[in-house]
DNA sequence: CAGATCGCCTACCGACTGTTAGTTTTATTA
DNA sequence: TAATAAAACTAACAGTCGGTAGGCGATCTG
C-alpha cells in the first residue's frame, strides 16, 4: 500500500536510519521503538525488516559511518607536514562543520555507543581510543617544539572533542549565530588556549 | 527478608538514588529497569516502591539536585564582587570539582534530563537556561571591561561546560592524572582561551 | 502484651518490547 | 499479460516494562 518513500539519491534502507537518526536524536536509542519508527517512516513495524536486520543493526551504521569520517580525516590531517597546532585546528574545524552539518549522527555516535551490542561496542571503543591517542600524540608533538603550551594531551583532547559536542546545543537557538562565526568563535578560544605565547 | 541496607548518614530513598545513579550512568535511564534497580539494591522490584513514588521521582531527584547546587554556587560566586575573569574561574573549578566528586549525578542531570515527565522537564530546561544566560552575562562583563576578549558569551558558556563535562571520560582512565592537575589543566587551557592578551 | 505501623514479599495487571511467520499487494521484467 | 521479486500488510510470539494489591512477618509504641 504506501511504499517507503525513498529520497532522490537513497536506498529505503538509507531512509529509515535518516529518519531513526532524529529520534535517536530526540529520544535517545532506547526509548525510541521500532513502532515509532516505522511510524515516522510511514510503514507498519514489521515492515521495516525488509530493509534492515535489527533495530541495533541502525545505531552500527549510524556510528560507525561518523567513526569512519573521522579517522579518515585525521588520517590526512596528520600526513600533511603542517606544524602542530595548524593540524589541530584543521581538526577542530572538521569537527566543528562535521557536527553543523551531521549534527544528529555524530550526537548519536558520541552519546548513544553505549548501546551498541557486543562485538562492534568494544570495536567501536578501540577505534574511539586510537583516534584520541592519535591526535594527543598530535598536541605532544606541539609541545615539544614549543608551539604548544605544556599541558596534558590526553586532557587537552577531552576538552576539545567535549566542547565541540555543546554545538549540539547551539542548534537549536540557530538564529542567533551563524555557522562561520560559530566556528571562529570556537577556534579562537580553543586554539588560543592552548598556543604558546 | 532481606531488608535495604542502609548506609550510616542515610535513608534508604538515598540508597535507592544512589543506586539508580550508578545505573543511570552505566546504561542511561531509559535502558534501566525497575527490576535491574532492585537487584543491585538486593530487594524484590515490588519494594522500592514503598521509598520512592515512581521511576521518574529518581531522575527528578538527581537532575534537581544537581542544578540546584549550580544555582546557589552561580549566585554565591556572582555576588562576590570579583573581576569577571576570577567569576569564570571561580565558576570552572566549582564545576570539575563536581563532576569529580560526583560525577555520577552531574553526568545524568547533564545527558538524562529529556526523560523528565513534563512539568518537570520544562522547569528543568529553565533553570538550565537561566544558569547559562547569567554565566554569558559575567563574561560579557569581561568582554566589555577588556579582561576578557571578544566573543560571542554564549557559546564561550557551551564550550566551557561542555569541555568540563568531558571530565567524565577521565573518569575512567583514572589513574594517569590526579585531580588536582586535571583542574589546573582544564583551568590553564580555558581562561588562557578567554583571557585577552 | 496488644495493636499498629513499616517494609518486604508474591502475584499479577495491562501495555509495550523487538522480532518472526505467513500472506497479500505492488512493481519489475520477460 | 503472466511470472517473479520486492515490499508491504496482519497477527502473533515470548518476554519485559512500570506499577498495584494484598498478605505476612518483624519492629516500634502504648
Amino acid at each position: 500500500m504506501a511504499k517507503i518513500k525513498s529520497k532522490k539519491n537513497g536506498t529505503k534502507k538509507e531512509t529509515i536510519i535518516e529518519v531513526a537518526a532524529k529520534l535517536f536524536h530526540k529520544k535517545g536509542f532506547s526509548a525510541t521503538s521500532m513502532r515509532d519508527l516505522a511510524e515516522h517512516v510511514g510503514v507498519e513495524a514489521a515492515s521495516l525488516y525488509n530493509h534492515i536486520q535489527s533495530k541495533s543493526e541502525i545505531l552500527q551504521e549510524i556510528c560507525f559511518n561518523v567513526a569512519n569520517v573521522f579517522t579518515v580525516n585525521i588520517e590526512e590531517v596528520d600526513s600533511s607536514g603542517s606544524p602542530a597546532i595548524n593540524k589541530v585546528e584543521a581538526l577542530l574545524r572538521f569537527h566543528i562543520k562535521q557536527m553543523i552539518n551531521h549534527y544528529e549522527n555524530v550526537y548519536i555516535s558520541d552519546r548513544e555507543w553505549k548501546h551498541l551490542p557486543d562485538p562492534y561496542l568494544s570495536n567501536y571503543r578501540n577505534q574511539r581510543r586510537i583516534y584520541r591517542r592519535r591526535f594527543a600524540m598530535i598536541i605532544e608533538e606541539g609541545i615539544q617544539r614549543n608551539a604548544i603550551k605544556k599541558m596534558d594531551a590526553p586532557t587537552a583532547v577531552l576538552i576539545m572533542l567535549h566542547a565541540i559536542s555543546g554545538i549540539e546545543s547551539w542548534q537549536r537557538s540557530k538564529k542567533k549565530l551563524s555557522a562561520e562565526l560559530l566556528e571562529e568563535n570556537m577556534v579562537m578560544i580553543l586554539i588560543e588556549g592552548l598556543r604558546e605565547k
